[in-house]
DNA sequence: ATGGTGATGGCAGCGGCTGACATCAAGTCG
DNA sequence: CGACTTGATGTCAGCCGCTGCCATCACCAT
């Protein structure tokens, strides 16, 4: 037996690629059949082949596992803001940002945000996650908002009215609704608009 | 030396009063000490004159036992929107409600309130369940404001501008702003409508 | 008296999370 | 080409948050 056979035997590289996708995966997947309470850290890592410690390295804890994605989004909100023409209003600059989130979250991820939201959805612990993680987009958006020159509280105002829009876009997105996502973002801003003319 | 000499060196009634509140006192002096993370449970309890395993009989988790006044205000809130007199719109009905909040917060617990906020500012997991008390608030004069007959999204924003005033209001009171809370909510609420009364 | 009730204590144990140290492939540089 | 560095991972010990289970015992009703 040569020595390459033995090294393939034995992983050829020594560690597997995108350890933390595959955490992220395993976590996922495990939340969804077992519920959150029910599930390990130390399963996580196991059907991700790795360890609870190396776990721990790549997210602060085990709800963090669920929210990977959230700088990204956050990064790219923040740059649309920023490359929105001088000459829009504070709500057609976040209008703006908010179109550029169908780049982070195509058509194809809608299945795995309806079963990542429903875990979250079920589990108090995740449901206050994601509500900090809500807060710090919007706090980013009234900053970036801020730094195009718009005033309080209407830069605060602007930026929850958008986290506004977007909670209810994307809820209509994983709820099945037939429109892509940036179809339901544009349309909810309308109704945003359309409220806001009204009383 | 008589009986009831020796009932009076050990304790006369079997349990002090209000083991609550002293867990919450002992939690919030400790957490302002030294911070929430370098306190333990069993060190609450102990300075309760308690056990460890008695705090969580009183308190779900370490972070709970800062907001215990959240459903008293919760429930006064919701009675202030059902007694605001039905010919009132929304956001009357909401000023009603908020009007309501310095009988929960008077002038003496001023002081109180400033420390225990700046210990909730100081410590993320404890801004999480914040945020998550508010967001609880919020759903619940959304629904209150339902039961009066006001509609989506109507509700809903109205929930949120009165939680945006009271956030205001309780920042400037905490913050040293001489006027009373009640005058802070009602100064609030008025910007928040010249807000809304321009662009 | 008798028995029930409710707040507390004591104890064992799981699991989340951390610090410290070891390992070893791959890259770097002389 | 060999020594040295780097960085992702493994291993282990240990603290602490939190829970289930059972015991205790003043108080209260009958």
């Amino acid at each position: 037996m040569s020595v390459a056979a033995i090294t393939t035997l034995v992983p050829v590289v020594r560690w597997q690629p995108d350890a933390r996708g595959r955490l992220e995966r395993a976590a996922l997947e495990l939340y969804a059949e077992r519920g959150f309470d029910a599930t390990t850290v130390a399963g996580i890592a196991e059907r991700a082949g790795l360890t609870e410690r190396t776990f721990f390295r790549h997210f602060a804890d085990k709800r963090e596992v669920l929210f990977g994605g959230s700088p990204v989004l956050q990064e790219r909100l923040v740059a649309g803001l920023a490359a929105a023409p001088p000459s829009a209003g504070p709500l057609a600059a976040v209008g703006a940002a908010l179109a550029t989130i169908p780049e982070t979250l195509p058509e194809e991820r809608r299945a795995g945000a309806a079963q990542r939201q429903a875990v979250i959805d079920a589990t108090p612990e995740l449901r206050e996650r994601e509500l900090a993680k809500f807060a710090a987009l919007t706090a980013a958006m009234a900053q970036g908002l801020r730094e195009r020159g718009v005033g309080e509280p209407t830069a605060s105002l602007a930026a929850e009215a958008g986290a506004a829009v977007f909670r209810v876009a994307f809820g209509r997105w994983i709820g099945g609704d037939a429109r892509d996502l940036g179809t339901l973002l544009a349309a909810s801003l309308a109704e945003l608009r359309g409220v806001a003319a009204d009383g």
